[in-house]
DNA sequence: CCTATTATTTCGGTATACCTAAATAATCAA
DNA sequence: TTGATTATTTAGGTATACCGAAATAATAGG
């Protein structure tokens, strides 16, 4: 357990290792983690050893990776780092939100404290980014409802979106195009698997009366999206999974 | 002359190469150089070589070194985005002047083209930074009249502080207390060599017929301040050089 | 003009963070 | 349970950007 001498790639690793555990419980192993930093394995050895050397990963040859509690309290620190940026980006810069994630991802190792500081004041200490991503605080403590993934949630149950994954941009402005966005609420007419894809039914956030008909996502889709305030629709019952027959007049707020 | 892979150092040293000559005309050395980056004199001929290669300077080997126009090029980008991260950290994110420099120094590697358009743009594309420094435009044209560094005039002098080096933080702190900053008028009373100290008179900016009486400043601080609007003031005659006893009634705005 | 000093470059070496290819451990399937 | 496949680590090598010490060029003084 040596300095905390953190390179710009040790936080990406500690980043990395922690955004694979955020919604899911089983850790990374050497080969996930080298595909997602776009590096050789042979290259996560040898860091996750220097990882160890300093006290933020255990590990044993041949195991998943887990952080421990110093490296959790990196991964958090680089989060609040990057989704703060994300969401500065968006707000006081003009981005739109599928232009901000490599930016952010560059500025995260280069910004001080202090900056992410006066940056988070002058957002009002916003507790979620663009993306619907919680933003941890200072300390690390995150407060946030718990989201849950589309591709998860079976047949007549709604929500609105909460969460959407930020690493395709195409993706993002896919979805801008279908007038999905954040918040935006919907009901889930078929259920995994969703190979052959994943019908769902938005309802028009500016008019709740309005309900937007069914439109049928892609697997790939269905698992970049979260809902939150998710619960089994009062008015609402799914007559037909497959077909998509949905009968509801009257659709309440959440 | 290869490719343009321009690394954070590289930019560091054709930063520092186009400072020393942008006031001044005479070439950088290699010692200076190694000085001023804070490295070895043996890595500054290594370096120099590959910006060589790379065509971003001319350099015979125990002669000193110049930008190529290419270099230049770079180097007013480089600058361009130091000036104008100081001006947005200092008017969008409260800093003060003398924590900016650090912050921008580490930002200006990491911001996109993209980051500092938009910026320039929010900032209603300033020409000049918090410190008075002149901001190249993204084509590298500066406009801004010259100025005059207060060491150079002679008594009797007038001005109005157009620029003031940001490399010491202690000393835009001292000057802040003085009551010296940017736009402030002044007399110069002393005249150079300074070793024995420089004496000025403020005019105060809020009302200039308010004389703030004079001051005597060390000639490192005399050789941190710029003026700009020079010229032997039509009201202003200096009576005594060295006793500081000036006469003035009437002191026009400039 | 030639020596002494100073400036600059060259020559091994170091640390970080990668790589490919070879070796080894773990897991799955017959 | 073993043999094949897959996952992981080790070994040897590259590029960048540093360093100190030794060698060499330039300059200044007698």
């Amino acid at each position: 357990m040596k300095q905390t001498a953190t390179s710009s790639s040790i936080e990406d690793y500690v980043k990395v290792i922690y955004a694979y555990t955020e919604w899911q419980d089983k850790p990374i192993t050497s080969s996930v983690l080298a595909t997602r930093l776009g590096v050789a394995n042979s290259s996560v050895s040898e860091m996750v050893r220097k990882l160890k050397d300093q006290g933020l990963v255990d590990h044993q040859p041949y195991s998943p990776i887990h952080l421990t509690p110093q490296g959790l309290a990196l991964a958090l620190a680089m989060v609040r780092r990057h989704r703060l940026l994300e969401t500065y980006l968006v707000r006081e810069l003009g981005y739109t939100w599928d232009e901000v994630h490599d930016e952010a991802e560059q500025l995260e190792h280069a910004v001080s404290e202090h900056f992410i500081e006066r940056m988070s004041a002058k957002l009002g200490h916003p507790v979620r980014d663009p993306h619907g991503d919680p933003i941890p605080d200072a300390a690390g403590h995150i407060t946030m409802p718990p989201s849950h993934r589309l591709d998860e949630l079976d047949a007549g149950h709604t929500g609105r979106i909460s969460r959407i994954s930020d690493h395709d941009p195409e993706l993002l402005r896919h979805l801008e195009t279908l007038g999905i966005g954040l918040d935006t609420q919907l009901i889930v007419l078929g259920r995994p698997p969703f190979g052959a894809g994943c019908q769902i039914r938005l309802l028009d956030v500016q008019d709740s009366m309005h309900d937007a008909g069914p439109l049928t996502l892609g697997d790939e889709v269905a698992a970049s999206l979260w809902l939150s305030s998710v619960g089994k629709h009062p008015d609402c019952t799914v007559q037909d999974v497959t077909g998509g027959s949905l009968m509801s007049e009257h659709y309440a707020e959440n």
